[in-house]
DNA sequence: CGGCTGACAACTT
DNA sequence: AAAGTTGCCAGCC
């Protein structure tokens, strides 16, 4: 459902990786978000997966990525950033704290994106 | 041009 | 509750 509305709204498929990019950048020092909240930012809950693709597209980019973390808080993508502990490492340096695990403290530091800023150009066209 | 893959997540059994 | 299946977009073979 929620997807056939978006894909009314005429979505270019570049402009999919353009909001992730956008989003991720306002990501504030010390937050955390999800791959899956940016994909509902985006417009598409279920694209969480093509986030990660946007991000390893992106990796080579100023972008935060290392903000962008799986659902369970856990660095999924540790192993792009050239040393598997260089992604925990910035995050705590930003003040982002670790539980047992090894993740990220979702409850102190998950930071959910504004969709309604991306949004805005189509207003509130279903 | 068709199919496979990938830093995920939600649904189903 | 745990494991398997499906959906998404873009890039690559």
């Amino acid at each position: 459902m929620t997807f056939l509305i978006l894909r009314i709204m005429k979505i270019k498929k570049s402009d999919f990786f353009d909001r992730v990019y956008t989003l991720v950048a306002k990501i504030p020092k010390g937050k955390v978000t999800t791959y899956g909240a940016l994909a509902e930012a985006c417009g598409i809950k279920m694209a969480a997966r093509t986030v990660g693709w946007a991000m390893n597209s992106a990796k080579n980019s100023n972008l935060p990525c290392h903000r962008v973390v799986n659902r369970n808080g856990a660095l999924t993508g540790r192993m792009h950033f050239g040393s598997p502990e260089l992604m925990e490492e910035l995050l705590r340096f930003e003040g982002v704290e670790f539980d047992n695990n090894g993740n990220v403290d979702m409850k102190k530091h998950f930071w959910e994106p504004n969709k309604n800023k991306i949004k805005s150009k189509n207003k509130r066209k279903k």
